[in-house]
RNA sequence: GUGGGCGUAGCGUAGCGGUUAACGCGUCAGGUUGUGGCCCUGAAGAUCGAGGGUUCGAUCCCCUCCGCCCACCCCA
């Protein structure tokens, strides 16, 4: 046991009882994105490192001390992708989508990779839900983007959220508020939390995020952003509100709200369970970048998304008493004793090619084990194959939810009977 | 990166400074001749997380390491 190998720190395995979960958010994220227009695209598990050093940010956590960065055998500087945006941008500048109608909506499921401590709710790799809207600067389309996920989350029986919303502007009205930021807290940068300190040149905004008791004083005194947009971001922001408001989607301002991307501006928005303090309770977030295309070399494109981890949505859903059962593994378990391999195998093929879902017993077990094991495999149906039906040309079809029910069948008919019996 | 809790068969647990480490679930096999679910019987399966120390003797006491979980930080 010591010596065996063990998954990676904060990777998991999704064993074959807990996949009805994921197949149930799959199937969700199919309808919801279809219902919105979103069409998919999948991009690699791992980007040059510098297009998140640029377009993420350097200054960012997620970059600075978490990304999986490494060098392959031809001196590659690549890393792991530790978020989304980044690689849908990309691909949208290096496909030309600009060409394309403008604007355009995209989805994925990625799984993203963050060297982390792992803990509730946090992995080394998790799964996130993505969605993009390239080339669009209409608020409606940051209002669309929560409504969506707002609605993937209803669909799958997650309540008790609820959305947390704010404005950090645009850059240029952004670089002097910074500097109004910086005279708040400039008298007091002894008194600051080593991070804030930290923080104060080279990410100031992110004062606003701390949760350190030293810093809580100066945060609730500090300017707000939201208070003094400027005009064109104070349009947007309530534009985006009447827009939730007109879909009934329930949302707060969250003034101090700042996410932490560098490439965010004017909306950023999470979705949070009501009850959960803890900060890994996100089950999404996202804000607009319309300055990103621009720093990975492309035009100036504005641009929208989210991502939402959905190992945290099962656990929601599972918190919510959501139950999603795996069901059977097979419509019919075939047991056989002294049949030729050729007349097995030439049953299920028949079976298959209608079909039907066969199971084929283990060779050489007894009549009763193989029972036993069709009993658990939670199959509708047992087909007996031994010497006597081989003989007579026949087969046994066994309902295994009635005792009564058995009846033995020539070969040409059985399937018919087993389609039919599957129906009732 | 910081702090706390925990490591006994696949899973869930018991155990005690001292002969072959126990129980339940699960797995496999039987309970007469080819028939499941319940029940009964049996078997396989654990170098008691790893290494070191204390001791005549350690799964049990001590140290180190590793791993898992939880929280902080941060994020999804």
């Amino acid at each position: 046991m010591s010596n065996r190998f063990q998954a990676p720190r904060g990777t998991q395995d999704v064993l074959p009882e807990a996949q009805a979960y994921w197949s149930a958010i799959h199937d969700a994220i199919r309808e919801v994105t279809r219902l919105f227009g979103y069409r998919r695209i999948d991009t690699p598990m791992f980007e040059q490192a510098a297009l998140f050093e640029k377009g993420t940010g350097d200054s960012t956590d997620i970059v600075e001390k978490e990304m999986y960065v490494f060098q392959d055998r031809g001196g590659e500087h690549l890393a792991l992708i530790p978020e989304a945006t980044p690689g849908i941008c990309r691909a949208y500048l290096e496909h030309g989508m600009a060409s394309w109608p403008q604007p355009v909506r995209l989805f994925t499921t990625h799984a993203m990779f963050r060297y982390d401590r792992p803990q509730k709710g946090r992995f080394r790799q998790h799964t996130q839900f993505d969605c993009e809207v390239i080339g669009s600067s209409d608020p409606l389309a940051d209002a669309e983007l929560i409504q969506l996920l707002w609605s993937l989350l209803t669909t799958l029986g997650v309540s008790g959220v609820q959305v947390r919303l704010n404005s950090i502007d645009d850059l240029e009205p952004r670089r002097a508020y910074i500097a109004r930021l910086r005279d708040h807290y400039r008298p007091h940068l002894e008194r600051l939390s080593e991070d804030s300190q930290r923080r104060f040149d080279r990410n100031t905004l992110r004062l606003l995020d701390s949760k350190d008791e030293r810093d809580l004083p100066f945060k609730e005194t500090a300017p707000k952003l939201i208070d003094q947009l400027s005009p064109l971001a104070a349009e947007h922001h309530t534009a985006v509100e009447a827009a939730l408001v007109a879909a009934g989607i329930p949302f707060a301002i969250d003034p101090c709200l700042v996410r932490g991307l560098d490439y965010y501006n004017r909306t950023v928005f999470e979705i949070v369970p009501i009850d959960d303090e803890r900060a890994q309770g996100t089950l999404g977030g996202g804000g607009r970048y319309d300055g990103l295309m621009q720093i990975l070399g492309g035009p100036p494109t504005p641009g929208m998304g989210f991502g939402s981890g959905l190992e945290r949505v099962i656990l929601e859903m599972q918190k919510n008493g959501v139950e999603c059962d795996p069901g059977p593994g097979c419509d019919v378990f075939l047991v056989h004793r002294g049949a030729a391999p050729a007349a097995v195998v030439g049953v299920a093929a028949d079976l298959r090619a209608a079909k039907v879902g066969v199971v084929v017993a283990e060779s050489g077990r007894s009549m009763k084990s193989q029972l036993r094991s069709a009993d658990a495999s939670g199959a509708r149906l047992a087909l007996i194959l031994g010497e006597e039906e081989v003989a007579a040309g026949t087969i046994v079809v066994k309902d295994l939810r009635d005792v009564a029910e058995q009846r033995t069948l020539p070969r040409a008919e059985f399937v018919e009977h087993v389609r039919a019996a599957l129906r009732a």
